[in-house]
DNA sequence: TTAACCCTTACGATGCGTAACAGTTA
DNA sequence: GTAACTGTTACGCATCGTAAGGGTTA
């Protein structure tokens, strides 16, 4: 019955999560030493496992505490609302970058080493040996397999919307 | 001279922002009526902008206090400390989609068309004609000409920060 | 004895939203 | 008089990290 310590080290978490998660009622410890210490068992164990992967998947705790006391297997439904948010994330991210790529315009000349461009990553590439046609497959490539992520790409090179229609217009259209 | 309602709804911000912004001290009105109304000069609203704007780039209140006080124009380390962020932000949001389509395996048709991962950036970049030598060229180049870049990229695509710096080092080296 | 555990409790961080109670303005 | 403003103050949120002050174990 390993002590808080030694569990938080098997999990890969901090003492004080999972403090914590005895606080809030998501993991109590079945146990308590003569001396007050929190004895885990077994099943606490494999409990805090299912809520460390749940974790990972970004679910908040107040629906991993459903998830992990009520259900049994993974719940799909949960996980595609966080799949669905993510994706909303990952959009407003990509709003952020686009608001500061804008207020860097200009004055990141080529001193910049953060900021990639287009006429950077059109270098990048031709060094590599892609030549026109090549790059034209890869467009076609990216607007195949992943459109909306070869659109967020484009956005994040400072391209503005008009160039990004046009672009994936000559990458869509066979021809 | 706007009160605070009047101004908030032509930044299009909410009455407790600016009251909060004042309590930080990040935005004081320069007046306040006889009735202790708060008075929002032209300053104060141009000031309020140029938050706003930063806000808009993801930059904490912390920041913004030092970037609107002392810097006349935009603050460029700040912006590209924030580019950097952003595209980790990124990384880890593509770490928890890939942890929940591998929770949701198999209920799930095949990857969404959103998720951009390694493997399908590889499949790119095959189909674009680039084998293993072309792409390890176009590491090489991306690490020579934009660094930071390079890791902001390989972040965005999930990557963890020890395959990020094998990646860097082996395209760094030069053989 | 001493290091390395453990306990509880509380505060901090981030950027506001909400509520409560009261005065002001149109 | 009444609605729609304004003021101040305080609590809530989410998820822990950190610290303080003091027992327990090997």
């Amino acid at each position: 019955m390993p002590t808080i310590g030694e569990l938080a080290r098997r999990a890969g978490l901090s003492r004080s999560t999972l403090l914590y998660y005895d606080r809030i009622g998501l993991l109590k410890p079945s146990e308590r030493s003569v001396s007050n210490y929190r004895r885990y068992s077994d099943a606490d164990a494999e409990r805090l496992d299912r809520i460390r992967r749940y974790r990972e998947a970004g679910l908040p705790l107040k629906v991993i505490r459903d998830l992990v006391s009520t259900t049994p297997g993974p719940a799909v439904a949960a996980l595609e609302t966080r799949l669905g948010q993510i994706n909303e994330e990952i959009g407003a991210l990509r709003r952020q970058q686009a608001v500061v790529l804008r207020l860097l315009a200009g004055r990141v000349g080529r001193a910049g080493r953060r900021v990639m461009t287009k006429a950077r990553w059109v270098e990048i590439l031709e060094a590599a040996g892609l030549d026109e046609e090549g790059r034209r497959r890869w467009h076609i490539e990216f607007e195949r397999q992943a459109p909306e992520a070869h659109q967020d790409f484009l956005l994040s090179l400072g391209l503005d919307r008009a160039e990004v229609r046009r672009i994936r217009k000559w990458a869509g259209t066979n021809q």
